[in-house]
DNA sequence: CACCGCTGCTAACTATTGCAAGCGGATTGC
DNA sequence: GCAATCCGCTTGCAATAGTTAGCAGCGGTG
């Protein structure tokens, strides 16, 4: 429980339920949970399971992933980068070349706005050596153990397509197409590696992140400074 | 409980713990939870909540949302279309602009894969009309009651760049390109309204979707047709 | 005024989660 | 061969999630 603001959750189910004009009991009828547990819900007294957070989310008309960002269950802050390259990549309706393109738009833009390529490996580092003896297993890992840091800067405010900036985008994009369209392959390949075709950066990045995926999380625990678990 | 595979569950934290070559004990260890208890996880005979699976998720070293997709938390098909959308709209790492390209290539290419654009909105249609004393509460509503159908259709193979595919999809995000660079906005304009000046579909199917999502989920519920809560 | 329906809540209860203690079997080192 | 250690598991239990029964307050209506 220590990882949720529980209280927080509440108050933002609450806000949504009020919004939506529900009261507590017809918004507990319509997700199928019991009015009195919304109420203590809502006031911060019970910390619901996911299933109820879903049930909630699908009668207020909202996401349940909102929801799960509120109860601590995903974390808003991993959608960076990763969660865009991770939608495009699993998203079948376009193919791949379209998703090789979206991608490298993307990262060019990242790259365009200082931000450092490499996002976090699905997990981050985590875990203890399981070799060690006087582990205490009680002590649990803390699933995401961060600081209270800022909030994340505001985004910036929308331009007009033709400002300057609109144009630099463009530009950009106009750039990494032509990059990719470009690269002197023949047509009667029928079939090829991707990644060998596809510009360096991106493709290199990748298949580093790969080589270092290839080790277990037990080999590494293994290694002389293992990391310990956050306290709890 | 209805809406989860236990039993798959405990058989992916299995395989993947296996691939991790740790041990049930190992492995518990590092999660921070009792090692009886995982072994009840894997053979499906406990839920555990989404606290344990970040824990389990951290110590394997794969993403929460692996075992999210196989508890029913989140369900993977919701990726489609709308998790691309929503990943891109709240990335703090690239600008508005940055967005509206991205946004309107990836449209543009789903269109000329046939997907009909409009993507549901988040939550879709759920509840029950509140006013409606008959509705049972116990019943709760499940959250996604889909059939079981087949598997997605497997991605297209990797095509070379300069393939006709690739040039294709070069040729789709350049128009795109073009039409937002090109509009003619004077930059003089300081502010302006970037949904106004953006090319008509997208925008136009946007403001549609704002001016249905501005209705609250109350009145909906309260039309004729109110949709009633699936099965349980 | 009495009555009704709705509101949000409390108290008691049942169902479930997650853990501690301990079991028997397999493996390892002496 | 034996003790120590590790393995995966069973059992009983405390804590928590979620429900049921019922309360008091409020506003609307006859």
């Amino acid at each position: 429980m220590a990882s949720l603001n529980v209280g927080s959750l509440g108050e933002y189910i609450r806000e949504q339920r009020r919004n939506a004009q529900y009261s507590l009991r017809q918004l507990a009828d319509a997700a199928g949970v019991s009015n009195p547990y919304l109420s203590q819900i809502e006031r911060g007294l019970r910390k619901p399971s996911a299933e109820i957070l879903q049930q909630i989310a699908k009668a207020l008309r909202i996401s349940a992933e909102s929801l799960y960002v509120q109860a601590g269950i995903l974390d808003e802050r991993d959608r960076d980068g990763l969660e865009v390259h991770h939608a495009i990549l699993t998203d079948p309706t376009i193919n791949e070349r379209q998703k090789q393109v979206l991608l490298q738009i993307y990262d060019s833009f990242r790259k365009e706005n200082g931000v450092v390529d490499g996002a976090a490996a699905p997990g981050g580092a985590g875990g203890v050596d399981p070799g060690t003896r006087d582990h205490q297993p009680r002590e649990a890992a803390d699933p995401v153990a961060e600081p209270d840091d800022a909030a994340a800067e505001p985004a910036e405010p929308a331009e007009p397509a033709g400002a300057p900036v609109a144009r630099a985008a463009a530009k950009t994009a106009k750039k990494v197409v032509r990059r990719v369209a470009g690269r002197g392959v023949r047509a009667s390949r029928a079939t090829g590696d991707a990644a060998d075709d596809a510009p360096g950066g991106a493709a290199e990045d990748a298949s580093q992140a790969t080589g270092d995926a290839s080790r277990t999380p037990a080999e590494d625990a293994g290694g002389d400074a293992a990391p310990e678990a956050a306290p709890a």
